[in-house]
DNA sequence: CACTTGTCCTGTCATGCCGTCAGCTTACCG
DNA sequence: CGGTAAGCTGACGGCATGACAGGACAAGTG
């Protein structure tokens, strides 16, 4: 899909090239999680990958470059949320458990890539369309299902007309990505991990079918 | 409350050096609205401020120290989100005005803001703890009342019991939040600000009560 | 083995921002 | 008018940035 990797000047990047490139974007992971996105710096990721600054450069126009291609790697595993919801119910008990499903692998995948999703979450908010396409790529898989099944059970009936699924999946998925960014201030509230997850899953299931599960 | 305001080397701030200093928060702000917070720079800020970076400094400590400060006169001003819920109702019609008018409260809020909300809340992300305690400061107020009002409903047995009133009320307040934050991701998927706001209410009236609203 | 080719890395350098200090200017007060 | 404290800035060492040219290295060739 995206042909070769090459470096910044034009050439191919062969398989030692590549292996530093990638040793460069797990370092540059790694600082993310450890220091604001604000100070992490080309000096701080070089040394760390036990190489010079120039050679990153060799391979990304900035920090920002780099962190796109982290990103865009995130971005591809998580198209896998989509197996959350693909052919799932929303009747019954079957419905009560694909929202807590739903919630789990969610907040799951957002705990595992914390730190990079922070940073795409502010540059998609900043206005940026790379990261904003990166955030719609992750999302649009769950939120896609979701409208789905909104506008299903809409034409059966089940729910009112004047509901938009679109906004509806919108919003629920962005509450899922924002509880599971500020997780710890929930416990602030006095409200713990394993007490939030069930809570979530009710309000998703309430936005989808309008009604409380059946449990 | 906090005293008189002094500068990093401890003298206390007159009139004019009052004056300077917040002409200094102000191209601050107006620098996070216009530029990606990364490449906020002091120099940058004195300058527009027509004033040298070593003032800058007389002042704040660092970027991020100033940026704090924004937040916390933000956050002054946020303490009235509480009045689109103290003493509301959420029973029968004026139940649905409630959602409506809390949600387009907030939205609101949060459009006029955007730029150092979106820092805080990459702060507060991040596990900084300053930053995290002016979320809180914003977020407390409308999210107790809301957890108030889900308890008192709960109490009267209109709410199951195995609900948490935080939990839900906090979930409801990211949405929110992140809906805000992202108000142009919604166009993307084809759904207008207009539509927006009558979904996201329902969404926080099904939260509150677990019912559709009598509109 | 010497030679060539192309990939890969780094030393070095000009540039620009950071953060501090000493010292100058301005305002206020007796 | 002189003293004192507030207010501001030029200047400086230090460090990150980003570009380049050249050296190190692996692999193939005669």
């Amino acid at each position: 899909m995206t042909g070769q990797v090459r470096t910044v000047d034009g050439r191919v990047a062969g398989r030692r090239g590549q292996a530093t490139r990638q040793k460069l974007l797990d370092c540059l992971s790694e600082m993310l999680s450890s220091s604001p996105y604000r100070d992490v710096k080309v000096i701080d990721v070089a040394r760390k990958a036990g190489t010079s600054p120039a050679t990153f450069y060799q391979y990304f126009p900035d920090v920002e470059g780099a962190v796109l291609e982290v990103a865009e790697q995130m971005a591809t595993e998580g198209g896998q949320l989509t197996q959350l919801l693909d052919g799932r119910s929303w009747v019954g008990k079957a419905g009560w458990q694909t929202a807590q499903e739903l919630v789990d692998g969610f907040l799951e995948f957002w705990r595992k890539n914390d730190a990079i999703l922070r940073v795409v979450d502010l540059g998609a908010a900043e206005g940026d369309k790379r990261f904003y396409k990166i955030r719609m790529k992750i999302l649009n898989s769950v939120n896609n299902s979701l409208a789905d099944a909104v506008a299903e059970l809409q034409a059966k009936g089940r729910v009112d007309k004047d509901v938009n699924p679109a906004a509806v999946a919108g919003s629920l998925v962005a509450m899922l990505a924002a509880v599971a960014s500020h997780q710890k201030g929930f416990q602030t509230w006095g409200v713990k991990q394993a007490e939030l997850k069930p809570n979530l899953a009710l309000l998703v299931h309430l936005g989808v079918t309008g009604k409380k599960p059946t449990k």
